[in-house]
DNA sequence: TAATTTGGTTTATAAAATAAACTTATCTAC
DNA sequence: GTAGATAAGTTTATTTTATAAACCAAATTA
């Protein structure tokens, strides 16, 4: 098969760009990571701990002053997804 | 945002590479295409259909014999949204 | 002529993404 | 000091999507 499959739990907008926002800064808060993607709180939660639960990212809680902060960083585990999944893409594209 | 939003329809594993075979083929018959993906002829099926409506691709359904013979071909519209989803992609990758 | 294969389509199920509703705590304005 | 708004999320529900299973018609093979 010339077409080599792609990670599910990266192949999906909103945790590609998630992924992609740690991989660039490596820690991240939810906030800012919300507003970067501009997603949901919501839609940012669930995402955010389907790639916990899948050991791509750990999720700090802790609080800044009174508030709580929700830091998230990648792991070695998700860097190399993430890298495999780029290079799963590239089955996908005759580079000229 | 720094994330170009990423179209729906291309972005699909299945879908991807149906496209991606066409662009490299520019014709390529359902069977085929089914050898090529390892999809299902249910799933291929309702992709090529999604696709097609979208005008990404053409549909002929002809005769090679006495056998029905379906030929997929990709459109200008289809090519373009090919790559301006590539070069979306490319706002979740930093290139080094 | 009965069974099998080819080339699919249609329908049903499972999984996923997304949004809406809710919670808890903190500020802000009266 | 308390009513309302805002922040930071989580949980639950809804919608969409992908996938698989079931089905169909025609042609071929045994």
């Amino acid at each position: 098969m010339p077409f080599q499959p792609l990670d599910p739990l990266l192949h999906s907008e909103l945790r590609l760009a998630i992924m992609s926002l740690l991989i660039g800064a490596d820690e991240a808060e939810f906030p800012y990571i919300k507003e970067q993607t501009g997603a949901t709180a919501g839609n940012l939660s669930v995402q955010v701990e389907k790639l916990s639960m899948a050991g791509y990212i750990t999720v700090e809680k802790t609080f800044k002053g009174k508030r709580p902060c929700t830091i998230c960083r990648i792991t070695d585990t998700g860097q190399q997804a993430f890298e495999a999944y780029v290079q799963a893409l590239k089955s996908y594209f005759h580079e000229s």
